[in-house]
DNA sequence: CACGAGACCTGTTCGC
DNA sequence: TGCGAACAGGTCTCGT
């Protein structure tokens, strides 16, 4: 599930919670148990128990596709992965199958890491820069031009697609959000990115808001037994879409693999120039 | 630098 | 029904 607006849904209930689950913040951590102990990526797991302990929460945000927890000591970044997700749970009830690292909350809640997959990582940190430092810019950051963005792309000859992937060149995007922009702006994902001209990277930025914005008011996407939450695979114009038709034109979604990612795309609307 | 393959993992779905 | 293959929201590392 999480690619920025999934990641970004997930912050946002946990810091100001919803009709379900009250904000974390203010929170005090009691303690903290690991049941897999390489979900724990810095320190190592039994120093993270004894660190974490204690601390109040007191800010929770997002960085590309990382939460950040604003700790009253550290920094504690969580990063889902492909199947993680982060679920506020009443003290002592299972509310999830796969939890690999609980936080003990004050006022009978618990904070649960559920990951199927075990590919999620948390780090405590008292400073978040060096994680951080390889990132590219958010994408909704105002100093992100269109102008900008084109002079990005004219000096690299990578394919537009795995390029969007490289958190280094932009945060966030994920497989879903890729695909649904690149269809929006109807540029081909084998397209080198130095072949794009002004208007085409204009449009692309802008299709990139577009779409990380309806998937933030949509509250995220909820595919399969993964994540339940957010409506806006009900919005896909291609994604997981194969057969389908094309929003604009009609013609049959088709599926391809690129750097080993499935990747949906019109076939007439998304032409290689 | 760009690219592909393999790792890391478990669970679901699909095809025979 | 059973069983293996394919596939899944991400990222890292290695070889060419």
């Amino acid at each position: 599930m999480p690619e920025l607006p999934e990641v970004e849904t997930i912050a946002r209930n946990l810091r100001e919670g919803n009709s379900q689950v009250p904000s974390v913040m203010g929170m005090r951590v009691t303690g903290a148990e690991v049941f897999w102990t390489r979900t724990i990526a810095q320190p190592d797991s039994k120093a993270f128990v004894t660190l974490v302990r204690g601390q109040e929460i007191r800010g929770v945000s997002r960085r590309a596709k990382y939460l950040v927890f604003e700790l009253s000591e550290d920094y504690m970044l969580v990063h889902l992965r492909m199947s993680g997700d982060l679920i506020l749970c009443p003290a002592g009830e299972s509310c999830a199958n796969h939890v690999r690292m609980r936080l003990q909350l004050d006022r009978d809640w618990q904070l649960d890491f559920n990951n199927p997959r075990k590919f999620g990582r948390v780090w405590l940190l008292e400073d978040p820069a060096d994680l951080f430092s390889s990132l590219g810019p958010e994408p909704f950051d105002p100093t992100l031009t269109p102008e900008g963005f084109f002079a990005s792309l004219s000096r690299r000859k990578r394919q537009i697609k795995p390029l969007l992937l490289d958190q280094g060149f932009i945060a966030g995007m994920g497989n879903i959000y890729t695909d649904e922009a690149l269809n929006l702006a109807k540029i081909h994902p084998l397209t080198r990115a130095d072949e794009l001209d002004q208007e085409q990277a204009d449009l692309l930025l802008e299709s990139i808001r577009r779409v990380l914005n309806d998937g933030i008011r949509r509250n995220g996407a909820s595919i399969d037994w993964v994540y339940q939450g957010g409506d806006f695979q009900n919005y896909f114009r291609v994604y997981q879409r194969t057969g389908e038709p094309c929003p604009d034109c009609g013609t049959p979604v088709e599926r391809i693999v690129v750097g080993q990612r499935g990747t949906h795309l019109c076939p007439q609307c998304q032409t290689l120039g």
